[in-house]
DNA sequence: TGACCAACTGCACGGACGTGCAGTATGGTG
DNA sequence: CACCATACTGCACGTCCGTGCAGTTGGTCA
C-alpha cells in the first residue's frame, strides 16, 4: 500500500466523520483529481485487499471503514517517574491512562455513591467522596461494603460473627453497628474504589 | 413528532452505527414496510424539521444524523438516595455518571501519578491512590500540588512565605520541607482529584 | 527495444436513488 | 355529514452512482 492510499484512507475517515457518511467514488475522484471512476475503484480494491474497508457492491456510498480513526485519547495519561529537564508528558513517563472503564472493567454491574459523614475517614474516604461498588448480595470479611439498613446505606467494613453482623467504622468517635437477625439489613455490594474532585 | 418518527430516528441511528452509512430512503422503508419513497420522506421532512437530522438533497444517503444516539452508557452511574425494595438501579436513584471526563473536564494538560508513601495520609491521600494533577507552573498557598525537588516528584501542601517556600505534609511524622531561593525547584500541577482502585 | 506493470483515462450501460405530483384510506372534529 | 389533517400509495422522471471493458501513459528492468 503506497502513499497516496494512505491518503485516501485518512480522507475517506474524515469525510466521513465530518458527513455522517461515506463518500461516493466520484467524490473521492474529485478530491484527488482522478477523472476516471476506476481510478478511484483501483485504490479501493488496494484498500480493501488490504483490510482497510469492506464495500458492498452495487451500492451507493457502499463503503464500510474497518480501520476506525484512534479514539481521541480518552482519559488521563498516568506517568510514572517524572525526571526535571524533560517534559512531563514525554513517551518515557507514560504509563496508561485513567479511565473508569479501563480501572474498574464493565461498567455494569457497578455503580457510584457520594459518601455522607465521616465514619470511614481512617480509610482514607472522606465526606463527599465518591465511592465505586461493585453491586454483590454477599461479602468477605473485613471488606468495605455498602449496606441498607433500614432505608439508609451506609458504608462500613464488614464483620460477620456467628450469631449476628458487625458493620465497623474505620474513626474511632463510632462504635460498630451490631446487626442482629431481626434488622432488616441487605448488603448492596461492595466498594472498589474512591474518587475524590477536589 | 410521533412514535413512529421516532423509531424512525432510532432505526437511522442504529443503521448508520452498523454499516457506517446511513440508510436510503427505499432501505428505511423496506425496513418499516412503506411501500412508497414519499412515505419515507413525509417522516424524513417531519425529523428535519425537529432538528434531529440534516438532509442534502439530491444526494444518495445524505442523511446527516445531529442528535448522536446516547454514547453507550460510558462510566459508572452514580447514585443518590439509595431506599430499600427499589431496585438499586432505578431512575430515580440516578444523579450522574462517574467518568474522568465528566469529572474533570477537557483531559489536556491533566495528567495522574501514582503516590508513594504516606505523606499526605491525612489528606486521605494513602500510598498507592493515584492523584489527578492538572498541569500549572503556579499554585495557591493551601493547594495541594505536585512540585519537582531534587529530579523527584513529591505531592504536599504548598506554603509559600516570605523567603522560602515550604512544602507541608499531611501527616505529622514529616516536617516541612523549606525549599529556599538556592534549590531547584519547580511546581508541576495542582492535584484535582485522587482515585483509588481496591 | 520491447515486455511489463502501476496508475490511471474514457465511455457506455443499467440500476439505484431522490424528487415531484396526483391520489387515497382512515380517523377525528365541528 | 362535510371538512380536514395524518399517513400514506403509485408512478414517472432524471440524475447519481457503481460496473465493465478497452485503451493510454510513464517508468523500470532485462
Amino acid at each position: 500500500m503506497n502513499e497516496r492510499a494512505k491518503d485516501i484512507l485518512s480522507y475517506l475517515q474524515r469525510f466521513s466523520r465530518e458527513n455522517g457518511y461515506p463518500p461516493t467514488i466520484r467524490e473521492i475522484g474529485e478530491a484527488f483529481e482522478i477523472t476516471s471512476t476506476n481510478g478511484v475503484r483501483y485504490y479501493l480494491e488496494m484498500l480493501e485487499k488490504a483490510g482497510h474497508l469492506k464495500r458492498t457492491s452495487k451500492l451507493s456510498r457502499g463503503i464500510d471503514l474497518l480501520t476506525a480513526a484512534p479514539k481521541p485519547l480518552l482519559g488521563i495519561p498516568i506517568l510514572g517517574r517524572v525526571a526535571a529537564g524533560q517534559p512531563i508528558l514525554a513517551d518515557e513517563n507514560f504509563e496508561g491512562r485513567l479511565a473508569t472503564e479501563e480501572m474498574f472493567g464493565d461498567p455494569s454491574g457497578m455503580f457510584a455513591l457520594k459518601v455522607r459523614g465521616d465514619s470511614m475517614i481512617d480509610a482514607g474516604i472522606h465526606e463527599g467522596d465518591f465511592v465505586v461498588v461493585r453491586q454483590q448480595d454477599r461479602a468477605n470479611a473485613g471488606q468495605i461494603v455498602v449496606a441498607l439498613l433500614e432505608d439508609e446505606a451506609t458504608v462500613k467494613y464488614y464483620q460477620p460473627k456467628r450469631d449476628r453482623i458487625e458493620l465497623v467504622a474505620a474513626n474511632e468517635k463510632y462504635k460498630p453497628i451490631v446487626v442482629d437477625r431481626d434488622t432488616e439489613f441487605r448488603i448492596l455490594g461492595a466498594v472498589k474504589g474512591v474518587l475524590r474532585v477536589m
